[in-house]
DNA sequence: AAGTGGTCTAGACCACTGC
DNA sequence: CAGTGGTCTAGACCACTTT
């Protein structure tokens, strides 16, 4: 018999792959559908289901009801970046951490910000500037607004010992946030604290993330020149 | 009774999400196990494993047989980037695309090189530098090297047409990359093609792609400053 | 040894969608 | 209407880990 025995969705999907990387089943082509691939594999259909919807998540099949299965034609890789707290960042690299803060004033919105962030008028806002180091280097300069309707107890924290950006992580869980990175020169202000020329190419990182709709934080770190940021396709 | 009805494995992510941000279930804390759950929302258990999956994939919640679910202590937030052809990026922003090649030369690699990717010695490489335009403005400079003995089509190719970057994800498949995200500043070479000054801060992307540990293509992107790439938390 | 998650199965029904 | 993937179920066994 032609049938082969596959073990668990992974093999399944393993397989898979393969006839995609080898062209077996070439890009736009249609590939047999679930009922079919788990006779052959000699599996459940659910077993199947399970390894193509990882193909799917990966952007390497586009699959619909009906008209089934196809491969992508111009598959759109996705990178998975992981965001730590950059403590655990400094100390995944073998390096010692530690951070100082830089400057501390509570604030209210203005109109624009409120506009823009859909806050009430003059809501209460906390801007934080600090400093990480790496093996007592500067690592990144920090400068972030909180929204003290959100987090009110920021107000009275003390960010010496823990650092602003993990203490939110345990105490201001969000739904949702959006991000950016870039290359920007380096101000006046950020170049001092890193200790680098004014101007230099420096890779930054703007966040800000919301709880229902209402932000919680927006931050913009900017990492000292020569960093970079990796991860795996 | 106390138990309520979740329809789908979505709905039961979103009530234990909501659980999570809500503090029901506490940073560090054990969660019930699966056929608890099952129990108190009224489905089988392998709904409830779909969902606590997503959670688990997204690092809320670590899972361990026997020991249970915790809540994370500190969540390291995953943003997946969308890596497009090129020519994709600049129509999704509405902007008309085209590009154009600079510079092509065969070459072979160097000892360093080779010993770097563990290809034999003197591989014969091919080299291209091109710039991609958006709106007529230069968007993006590519410079790339590909290995001949992996994508042989590439020597006698025309990209003038068809950008490399579109050819070889059509062609090249792969089965494994790195990609690297910096600020950098502009090389002379760099600054001329996308027509600013040298020394510009510039958001480089560096990407190297295998088919089984043998490399196929490394490429240097640098796009025109200003340029922010953006995803969702 | 026992508790928990990881996975598989066989079957069922539903939701889309192209004809 | 019919074909396909999406999801659910009830039950089973396995794999890993802690005790």
């Amino acid at each position: 018999m032609n049938k082969q025995q596959f073990h668990g969705w992974q093999a399944i999907e393993t397989e898979l792959k393969r006839r995609i990387s080898d062209r077996v089943w070439r890009p736009g082509e249609q590939v047999p559908n679930e009922v079919d691939l788990a006779e052959e594999f000699g599996c459940a259909r659910a077993t199947v289901n399970r390894a193509m919807q990882q193909l799917a998540d990966a952007g390497l099949v586009d699959r619909k009801r009906k008209s089934g299965t196809l491969v992508t034609l111009n598959p759109v890789r996705k990178a998975t970046l992981e965001i730590p707290i950059i403590r655990e960042e400094v100390e995944a690299r073998g390096m010692k951490w530690h951070h100082a803060v830089l400057g501390r004033k509570i604030a209210r919105a203005t109109k624009q910000v409120s506009a823009r962030y859909k806050l009430p008028e003059e809501t209460r806002l906390l801007h934080l500037r600090s400093l990480h180091f790496a093996d007592r280097m500067p690592f990144v300069h920090e400068s972030r607004w909180i929204n003290l309707a959100r987090a009110p107890e920021a107000e009275t924290g003390n960010f010496e010992e823990i650092s602003v950006n993990e203490w939110l992580v345990q105490n201001a869980p969000f739904t949702r946030g959006d991000i950016a990175f870039s290359a920007m020169s380096a101000s006046a202000t950020e170049a001092e604290a890193l200790a680098v020329e004014k101007g230099s190419a420096v890779f930054t990182v703007e966040r800000t993330t919301f709880q229902d709709d209402s932000p919680v934080t927006s931050v913009k770190l900017v990492y000292a020149p020569g960093y970079k940021m990796q991860t795996i396709l």
